[in-house]
DNA sequence: CTGAAAGCGCTTACAG
DNA sequence: CTGAAAGCGCTTACAG
């Protein structure tokens, strides 16, 4: 351990190529085409040199390659919700799948600033990054960001993407149907839909689903679907109102979010109802901060975030190796997570 | 422009200094220096070259300039929290100060996985970032890491810190502190403390911080902290049973976190408690999510997550540059958020 | 089979 | 004041 102490690092310079080469007795294109198992060499050669360079601990400088490749295997994210609610799992699938890949990824993080937009942009474009992923929170937005000629791949991952473009966002109509199926056949009959505001487009396609699978089992909503916000105050105040009156009541409720769902599922506990006895309840996210600490624990919709961020991450690289990548944007299947709170399953 | 259409973008490769020099009439080294600042020249010259360079939109490619600066500007971020409570805003407020001196950070979750992380630490090498910084969730838990002649700078946030190394963490003590001291300043006389289970180094500084303050206003503890865990329900069991008893009751309520806040607030709510008339309720973590959704609003400790993430890139940038730096754990102020829970206040 | 040369895009002494 | 040369660490035709 020679600690300098001192200057940047500690410790000696890296080891260079130039160093195995030497050690091996070889010059420094043999040593490559040793390392990079290219063209053809006496095996005993090659062997030597591998040897070498596991000996001296020798780790090829990414930049140096980079600049002959003209590929420096490092990607940028994008992304606009510092909340990290959506983000944080396609960062983390898109950031597993490229490792195994040798891609690192730059997190650029866009408070909904142009400035700071094109700030991170710029520095993308400096580090000459192979491809980008603009990540956003709803699918109806794109980020505040000029695409004027910017010189590489581009995927989109849960935000508006523009004509032409590559977009990857939950199947929201399919989650919502997933979710409604799912009561229907453990026997609900009269299942109500608490959502968001009428804003999102999320909003509506989740209450296309719930139509679809309503209608698929020959079964009238019971009533319009009740449109407000994400919040737990909407759906515990919608709780309160839906189940106050008298007369036919839902015996399930479908919510747009986890926090909806768990503010109804306090009015209903509240109400002296029993979840799901009386009212079964399916929330969507699966955010396991809400999803686990409601009683009883809340079935949900998954939109796997983190598959979304690891195929936006494989389509880019295509992208970037070349190959063919179709324009649009497509829609992934969501997950049911079953819990305790719709009923039939312990 | 031989544009060949396939590989990798979309039009033409970008512009070398090359170009830039060919266009202002200069060699590229007159180009390089005209555009660093560097040198003396004829402002006339320099203006030529850097009117080229804007006009043909010039941007250096960093891979080139890392390479003989053997300093890439890049940093990376490893971290095991994965859900991202705590890496999130250290990313954001990391990434952020970086970004304004055109430092880009490369994001590495490695899941408590130490193949994955060793994965992530040769990629970094590999990519020769200029430090790193480990963000942790727990200030007394190092992340799976072997640290084996490591070549660069850096430090841990909101992590242990190995011996002679650099750390940054929330000032758990002074926060608890300033959180009960605040409670007494508004009259409260009784103030107990329910928080998280006893391993957590946390949950000691943060109970020794609530004596502190108690001692300090000549007021007893009534009763012992109650370590428990850090979920709404053991809130909200320890809220049934501290208020169940008659007797001399607390009239304030510090909690470790604010899962256990929320949940003591809704056991107080359900057994006719009125917050803040009847017990104040303090929460730690400033987590929006939570302190937003109690009612009343929460009043709570911000660990302030982003300024350590700031400051500790900033430290890092102090490593690189080859300024001292003492070894050492930094412990950051915490800063209270108020709101209803805790009365005084509208 | 192996090595000398040229080059990726930029910078930095060093001559002129 | 300006430019030719050498070099950062690596790879890739091209000779030998």
């Amino acid at each position: 351990m020679t600690d300098t102490g001192a200057p940047s690092a500690s410790g000696r310079a890296r080891i260079t190529i130039r160093e195995v080469a030497s050690a091996a007795g070889v010059s420094v294109a043999t040593a490559s085409k040793a390392l990079n198992e290219r063209g053809r060499m006496m095996p005993e050669t090659r062997q030597r040199v591998q040897d070498a360079a596991r000996n001296l601990g020798f780790r090829p400088n990414a930049m140096a390659k980079a600049l002959v490749h003209k590929r420096s295997f490092t990607l940028g994210l994008l992304t606009n919700d510092t909340y990290g609610r959506f983000t944080l799992p396609v960062a983390a699938g898109l950031s597993a799948a490229m490792a195994d890949r040798g891609v690192s990824v730059f997190l650029c993080a866009i408070d909904d600033d142009p400035e700071r937009a094109r700030l991170n942009l710029e520095a993308m474009e400096d580090k000459q990054v192979d491809g980008l992923v603009m990540a956003g929170k709803r699918i109806d937005r794109a980020l505040p960001i000029q695409f004027t000629a910017l010189h590489m791949p581009l995927v989109h991952v849960n935000a508006a993407c523009p004509e032409g473009g590559i977009g990857f966002v939950p199947d929201d109509e399919g989650g919502a149907h997933l979710a409604t199926a799912h009561l229907v056949a453990l026997g609900r009959r009269r299942i109500a839909h608490v959502t968001g505001p009428g804003g999102f487009a999320a909003v509506h396609l989740r209450e296309a689903g719930w139509r679809r699978a309503l209608a698929e089992a020959s079964l009238a909503p019971p009533g319009e679907a009740l449109l407000g916000e994400w919040s737990e105050r909407f759906g515990y105040e919608t709780g309160q109102r839906l189940f106050a009156a008298g007369g036919e009541q839902p015996d399930a409720v479908f919510c747009g979010n986890d926090q909806i769902a768990r503010g109804l599922i306090d009015a209903l506990t509240l109400q002296g109802l029993r979840v799901p006895e009386d009212v079964a309840v399916v929330g969507f996210d699966n955010w396991g901060l809400f999803a686990e600490a409601t009683r009883p624990p809340l079935t949900s919709v998954d939109m796997e975030f983190k598959a979304l961020g690891r195929e936006a991450g494989l389509t880019l690289l295509d992208g970037i190796d070349g190959r063919t990548v179709a324009p649009g944007i497509r829609r992934r299947p969501c997950r049911l997570v079953v819990r305790r709170s719709c009923g039939g399953e312990t």
